[in-house]
RNA sequence: GGGCGAAUAGUUCAGAGGGAGAACGCUUCUCUUACAAGGAAGAGGUCGGAGGUUCGAGUCCUCUUUCGCCCA
């Protein structure tokens, strides 16, 4: 049978229908121990970047590996409904008609946005598909899908009515842009160059100033308090007096707080509770009244006085003018500060008094740090824990209302009547899974549902469970429910992980996961972050076009290796795409060889088979152990290896010759090997494999069965390593010697062993004149060196090739040369073991180890001091 | 300021107590009957620095330099 000459993987890619349209993703057999992974869900306005192609192809590497070692496999895929990122998608799209969100209002809009979501949202869908992912699309979720909102829901209410849920008005992070609230690590930190202001606020009935620093000098609208701390000798004698807050004429009390560091600025800290998350602590320790001077927009209000109606940042420059033309700014230095961002659009957060839903943290995280402390949920890399543990025991509460419209709305509505005592108690808040039509508290009917949406991150938080069927009791939760392994990266473990580990303890009694597998980032090839903005971006769609899925999955589990950042180019999917394309060619010298595909089972013969066979067993159990382990450079690296360099490059070659003979044997012996080298290969490159497996087989690779170490002796195995080894390198010098002399590899040499006759089997005689191009081989333990002759030295046996008219001067420095290389490595060991300590201390098989190889070396250099001095007589 | 990680061949990385390795790149030879996206041979490293533990240290410990990331 032929096969085209060259690899072409599109030609492969057609398998992913039939394997889909075959049922293979789906779960099938329960009475298989389960195995299952739910898809961290990517955004539903997304676009598959090399993130989720690695991260996805580490889940795909999993379930296809489980499922060939029998595991009822599930991987259960989804989108995630990103409240603002969509929202900001479609209100852009809309924008372009000249409609804003505000003209339809709320119900239009969301309308909207669900169409938008139903002809865009499955494009990364489409992606996973390309990148061969096998996910059971029959269990597709949507965070916003019924199922999962009613999860949601169900959640919030059962939380409130625990009090882990509560309202209140605290310092938020506000997002001008956004026009919502973010929570605490949705803020990124970045430090910028600014001012530090230092303000001169007159005391109350006396000639002196206080005089305060500070970063953001129009916040001083809205100060209610100067403080300072009590152990600061400067300051003690005004503590308990009054300043006078210049242009406003606000009163200020001078108050002493443990909070003021002495050392920074002038040890005097202007307080705004309103307007600053530390001033806010303070207030509430003191009392202090809260005042806003902004509103959501960022606009000053009229406890601004004066700047009523500007901007914040315009304000801060009139505020410092009119302070200079009063004298009253002592100094201004620059000073670097960290400044907080919206991660999502980057703009300058502020922080801001507001009334918001927060989950109580503490007693949720308890439990969380615990199973993790206890291995029962494992990290890997396991540094990772560390970070973890951290972040879990300095836990804040959490901020989960955002002031957008697409989202799970809050399931709380506010009674309009307040009627009784026991409505008024509640303030009017009902909160309940179904819409209520009547107030529980009062019967009042005119009840009106919370604006405001919840966090994405809690209904991703509940992923695990929500996609399975929970409130309910499903079979999905029974089967699957611990999920084995989460695969994501570092950027996601407070985000994600962490509140899944919380949910799924309250909720499910039990973590969501084992195992959480933490991949690095993929960067350029330079480790710079890929980037629009750099327009640095490899698009795995387009390198799926140009190399082939196979050789970008390949690419990236064979830089795999654990907590590690992955840098990538082009160069490196096209070398991977070479081990494609060698693939896909010993695939057809076997498939040209073949008279008919059956196969009888046979046990291996000649030496090269015995060999062959000795170490696919090996290399089963390297790659069955390094996939175990999330190893999955190792894995690959393990088979390129073994496929390129020792099946191909020996074995095939060897096989050529045994073909002539034995055509049927060997035939089935190079499907067998084969065979089982496709499966190794299949979890990571699914196309290529099951497109050479249809060549020899029937059925799909994909539901095949992993293979496992034969079960040979060991003498059997030893011996076949021993012999093929030696043969090899004498195969290796040959072609050296050959090399250095300046001949060609195929030119026909003849050649003389100093060993007993018996001591090499035919195979290897066969080996030598095949790949050796040995012509006449003398093999006897009386040889003495024949004249013209060069000499190598393998494992201590003396070998001896003729060349006619060979160079004697080449001959000597050659021979030279590899004298210093063998003395010199023979006195570290001759030093070695003249040591005492070391023959004493050192275990008995490092030290036999040791003399065997002096032994060898000795033998070396006596043949080549022999073999110099010979030329040197001759000469 | 606290934490984590990295530093090994020109490049990207593996190796985690007993012979410094791979891939890519480079040099030379080679269109050989699966594969020139191939084959063969080669050059290239005081394993960031300093100390220590050990019979023995890329490998373990301490310190240190540089770079990256996270948290405050």
């Amino acid at each position: 049978m032929e096969i085209p000459r060259a690899y072409n993987p599109k030609e492969t890619e057609k398998w992913y229908k039939f394997w889909e349209e075959n049922g293979y993703f789906t779960p099938s057999d329960s009475t298989k121990p389960a195995y299952s992974i739910v898809i961290p869900p990517p955004n539903v306005t997304g676009s598959l970047h090399m993130g989720h192609a690695l991260n996805n192809t580490v889940q795909d590497i999993l379930a296809r590996f489980k499922r060939m070692q029998g595991f009822n496999v599930l991987w259960l895929p989804g989108t995630d409904h990103a409240g603002i990122a969509t929202q900001n998608v479609v209100e852009k799209m809309l924008l372009q008609n000249g409609i804003k969100r505000e003209d339809i209002g709320r119900e239009e809009f969301l309308k909207r946005v669900w169409e938008w979501k139903e002809e865009y949202g499955n494009k990364i869908i489409e992606q996973l598909k390309k990148l061969g992912c096998s996910c059971d699309w029959t269990r597709l979720r949507f965070t916003m899908d019924e199922r999962c909102s009613l999860a949601v829901k169900e959640v919030f209410v059962r939380l409130y009515k625990e009090g882990l849920i509560y309202r209140d008005n605290y310092i938020i992070n506000w997002c001008l842009r956004c026009q919502t609230a973010i929570s605490d690590i949705e803020v990124d930190y970045k430090e910028e160059d600014g001012f530090l202001y230092y303000l001169k606020y007159p005391i109350k009935n006396e000639t002196d100033f206080v005089v305060v620093a500070t970063t953001r000098p129009e916040t001083m609208l809205g100060d209610t308090a100067v403080a300072v701390n009590s152990e600061d000798y400067r300051y003690k004698n005004i503590i308990g007096k009054t300043a006078i807050l210049p242009i406003l004429n606000r009163e200020l009390p001078i108050i002493a707080d443990s909070f003021v560091k002495i050392d920074f600025g002038t040890g005097a800290l202007k307080i705004t509770p309103a307007h600053d998350a530390n001033d806010f602590i303070i207030g509430k320790r003191h009392n202090l009244s809260q005042i806003k001077i902004f509103d959501e927009k960022g606009i000053m209000n009229e406890e601004a006085g004066p700047y009523k109606g500007f901007d914040r940042f315009e304000v801060r420059e009139k505020i410092v003018d009119d302070l200079k033309n009063d004298e009253l700014i002592e100094k201004i230095e620059p000073y670097k500060y960290s400044i907080g961002h919206c991660y999502r659009c980057r703009t300058i957060i502020e922080p801001y008094l507001s009334k918001q839903w927060f989950v109580r943290m503490k007693p949720l995280a308890e439990p969380a740090i615990s199973v993790v402390s206890e291995k029962k949920v494992e990290f890997i890399p396991d540094n990772w824990k560390k970070t973890y543990l951290e972040w879990m025991e300095n836990i804040k509460d959490w901020c989960i209302s955002r002031q957008i419209w697409w989202g799970h709305r809050i399931p709380v509505w506010y009674c309009q009547g307040m009627l009784n005592q026991e409505c008024r108690m509640q303030d009017g808040v009902i909160v309940s899974v179904d819409t209520p039509s009547v107030c529980p508290h009062c019967g009042f009917q005119e009840l009106v549902q919370d604006d405001d949406v919840l966090d994405t991150w809690f209904s991703s938080a509940l992923w695990p469970f929500s996609t399975m069927g929970w409130p309910k009791d499903s079979n999905d939760l029974k089967t699957f429910y611990p999920t084995s392994v989460l695969s994501t990266g570092f950027d996601i473990i407070f985000f994600w992980v962490a509140r899944m580990i919380m949910m799924g303890l309250k909720f499910m009694n039990d973590v969501p996961f084992h195992k959480v597998y933490i991949h690095g980032l993929i960067r350029t090839d330079e480790g710079k972050k890929m980037s629009k903005s750099s327009g640095n971006i490899i698009d795995p769609i387009d390198v799926i076009e140009r190399f082939g899925c196979d050789s970008l999955r390949f690419t990236l589990s064979s830089m795999l290796s654990a907590g590690r950042d992955i840098l990538i180019s082009e160069e490196k999917m096209e070398s991977y795409r070479h081990f494609m394309n060698k693939l896909w060619n010993a695939g057809r010298f076997i498939l040209m060889n073949l008279e008919e595909k059956t196969m009888k089972k046979i046990e291996p013969k000649t030496l090269a088979e015995r060999w062959i066979f000795t170490r696919l067993s090996k290399v089963i159990d390297e790659v069955t152990k390094a996939i175990d382990n999330y190893s999955f450079n190792a894995a690959s690296l393990s088979l390129y290896n073994f496929v390129w360099h020792e099946y191909c490059d020996w074995f095939l070659e060897l096989e050529k010759e045994e073909l002539k003979h034995r055509k049927e044997e060997v035939c089935s012996l190079l499907i067998e090997s084969f065979s089982i080298i496709l499966k190794l290969l299949h979890p990571f490159i699914p196309f290529i494999t099951e497109e050479l497996w249809s060549k020899f087989n029937k059925g799909s690779i994909m539901i095949e069965e992993w293979p496992k170490p034969s079960l040979y002796s060991l003498s059997w195995c030893v011996e076949a390593m021993e012999r093929m080894e030696r043969v090899k390198e004498i195969i290796i010098q040959i072609r050296s010697i050959k090399s250095i002399m300046g001949i060609p590899i195929n030119k026909p040499v003849d050649v003389f062993i100093k060993r007993e006759k018996p001591t090499f089997l035919d195979d290897e005689i066969r080996y030598l004149s095949k790949l050796g191009y040995v012509q006449n081989l003398t093999i006897d333990e009386k040889i003495e060196r024949p004249k013209g002759t060069a000499l190598i030295v393998v494992f201590g046996i003396e070998i001896y090739i003729m060349f006619l008219g060979i160079d004697t001067k080449k001959e000597k420095g050659r021979l030279i040369k590899r004298k210093n290389v063998v003395e010199k490595e023979l006195e570290g060991i001759v030093n070695k073991l003249s040591n005492k300590e070391f023959l004493s201390k050192a275990p008995l098989s490092v030290v036999r180890k040791e003399k065997r190889k002096r032994y060898i070396l000795l033998v070396e250099i006596e043949k080549i001091i022999g073999a110099i001095s010979a030329i040197d007589e001759s000469s």
